[in-house]
DNA sequence: CCGATATAGTTGCGATAGCAATCATTCCGA
DNA sequence: TCGGAATGATTGCTATCGCAACTATATCGG
C-alpha cells in the first residue's frame, strides 16, 4: 500500500491547525482564570445553563463534555465544592444522579460569559473573513459527522 | 461595554470547531496506539527527525512541542526508556542537553508515519474540499500570528 | 575579575482525566 | 418472576503536565 503523502497545501492546513489549536485553547483558558474557572468548568456550567431546568443527568453531561463517567465525577468534585452545582439523586431511576446549576453557578456563568465570548472574538472570530468562518463550520461538521459514523 | 455576541454562523464555526477538535485528536491518537506511541511521543520523534543531525536542544524542543521544560523532561523519560531517543550533554554549553533520535526511534517513526498520515487523511483531509483546506490553513495562520504578536 | 542576572534543566507537588474494577439499580427474556 | 445483562456512578490506580523551587552553568556590567 503506497503511502499517499500530504501535498503542501494539505500539510500546511494540518500543521497550522494542529499547532495553533492548543495555543488558542490555552489563551482562551487564561482569560477565564480571573473568574476562578478553567475551560472544563466553564463548559460544564454552560452546558447545564442551556439544559431544561438547568440540570442534566451525569451520563448525558459526561457525553456532551466529552468526558468519561469517571472524569465527570472528578470534575464535579470541583464545582460542587465551589457550590456552583449541586448533585441531585434521581427519583425515577435509583442509579442516576443529576447535576444541577445553582443560582451562584448561574451568576458566575453570566459574569464570565461576556469575557469568554470576547476572548473567542478577539483570538479567533474577528480575525477571520466570513468565508473562512463558513469554511471552518462546514469542514468541522464534516469531520464530526464522519467520526460519529465510523464509531469503529 | 455591551457584549457583542456571536452571530449564528460564528457560533456554529466556534462550536463545531471546539467540539470536534478533541474528538479528532483522540481518534488520531488511537491509530497510533498499535505502535506504542501517543501523539506526544510521535510529535517528539517527528520533530527530531526533521532537525539537523536529528537532534535538538531540550529547550528548543520544548518550545516547538508546546511543552514546558518540566513537561519535556517527563516526556523524555518515556522515550528514553524505550530507547527511541538519547540524551546528549552539550559540550559548548554545560547547562544544555540535546535530545537525539536513535536509529530505533527513527525506524519506529518511519513505520508509524504512513499510518499516521493515513489517519489524518481519512479523518480530516480527504473529507474536505480544496477550498476548505485553504481556508483552514489561512484561518489558523492568522490566529497563530495574532497569538504570537499579542504574547501578552 | 567578580557579583548579579539570565538561562538550561530537573524535581516535588498538585490537578486533570482515562481505564478497569466495583457496586447498585434497572431492564429484559424465558 | 427470576436470573443474567445492561446501565449509572464512584473509586483506586496510573499517566501527563504545569507551576514553583532548586541546582548548575553562562553571561554581562562595572
Amino acid at each position: 500500500m503506497a503511502t499517499k503523502w500530504l501535498n503542501p497545501a494539505e500539510m500546511a492546513a494540518w500543521r497550522t491547525y494542529i499547532e495553533t489549536s492548543g495555543d488558542l485553547l490555552r489563551a482562551i483558558e487564561k482569560d477565564l482564570a480571573p473568574f476562578g474557572l478553567d475551560r472544563g468548568d466553564y463548559q460544564l456550567l454552560a452546558m447545564l445553563s442551556e439544559a431544561p431546568d438547568q440540570r442534566l443527568r451525569m451520563c448525558d453531561l459526561a457525553d456532551s463534555l466529552r468526558l468519561t463517567r469517571s472524569g465527570l465525577t472528578r470534575r464535579m468534585d470541583g464545582v460542587l465544592k465551589k457550590k456552583l452545582v449541586t448533585r441531585v439523586q434521581s427519583e425515577e431511576d435509583g442509579r442516576a444522579a443529576y447535576a444541577s446549576l445553582t443560582p451562584k453557578g448561574f451568576e458566575l456563568l453570566k459574569q464570565a460569559a461576556p469575557d469568554h465570548l470576547a476572548s473567542v472574538r478577539r483570538l479567533m472570530i474577528d480575525l477571520l473573513s466570513p468565508a473562512e468562518i463558513k469554511a471552518i463550520a462546514s469542514a468541522f461538521s464534516k469531520i464530526s459527522k464522519n467520526l460519529s459514523e465510523q464509531q469503529s
